[in-house]
DNA sequence: ATAAAACCTTCCAGTTGCTGCAAGGTCAAC
DNA sequence: GTTGACCTTGCAGCAACTGGAAGGTTTTAT
């Protein structure tokens, strides 16, 4: 087949195909006399491998160490399960700081309902306050302060 | 101050400062003589405000849009409130799809435990069955069968 | 027979949000 | 006077593609 006909049995595009042959994920294909890539059952099943890993969020770099460790039969199983398990712990973190954020951003919904002008919108002021208290050291008077000590000490104006 | 002491106070790097700037998400720095930025609080205050919202997982340009917002008096709050809602409803699509993947992430660990070789291991197996089974199209006799007819006929479909 | 369409090829640029490097200028301290 | 810590610009690179240009090949419609 060629490579658009596999392209929809894997169910992605030709670029991601050429892409994933560049970077050694599949075999280099045979060609027809005209230059074409034809490709075999072989390849669909590398493809649909690398694009399952991906579905599952790894690099495409750990899916290359997956396929060696598939090819070298003296490797133990336990370099598989390592690289699983850091699949499983990142996925948690992300999962954890999704949550956070989304607790955040249901807080700032919250601020604001009523149809006024962006300049009393409760969300923008809550975020331009959670900026300022994100930054301890900053006041507008402070601010102030350091820009004028900043022009007495050059002694002249810009 | 400059740029250093400004990323030391919002706690960024100064490369960072500078892709901002020259983004347009802060506003241009005054310079000394000899051609260093110098920065005042109203730049802290923009620089917060782009980082808060940057770790609430808004985009440079939504960020940007906010901005606009904000120094437009007339604008109504509703488009604030929109942007918020679409950070929400995406950020909880993610989790759900993330929880999924932990879900399957899991059953793979629990395919292999031993200290089997690699060519055994009940994860690669697994993998390799998942691909398969998500190109419903694709069998090994199939493959051959397509591969002979190839060879036969070189036929083109479609 | 010819033209259009639907494939395919390679190469290169762009995406996002930075980070790091090279090569150089500036400034305060020892 | 020379370290060393700053700063400057500009460019390359990351991940994992996607899209486009410019062109070649094959099939199909007129």
């Amino acid at each position: 087949m060629l490579i658009g006909e596999l392209a929809k049995q894997a169910g992605c595009e030709t670029g991601t195909i050429r892409y994933y042959e560049q970077e050694g994920l599949l075999e280099k294909a045979g060609r027809t006399e005209s230059g074409y890539r034809r490709y075999t059952g072989r390849h669909l099943g590398q493809l649909n491998f690398v694009l399952h890993c991906r579905s599952l969020g790894m690099t495409l770099s750990e899916i290359k160490t997956l396929q060696n460790l598939q090819n070298d039969a003296i490797t133990s199983c336990a370099e598989v399960s390592e690289l699983i398990e850091r699949q499983i712990e990142r996925i948690h973190r992300q999962i954890e700081a999704m949550h956070a954020l989304e607790a955040q951003l249901t807080t700032l919904r919250n601020c604001c309902r009523e149809n006024v002008p962006a300049s009393e919108c409760g969300i923008l002021k809550s975020l331009l306050v959670s900026s300022a208290i994100s930054s301890p050291h900053w006041t507008p008077d402070a601010a102030e302060e350091v820009e004028s000590a900043e022009r007495r000490k050059k002694g002249r104006k810009k």
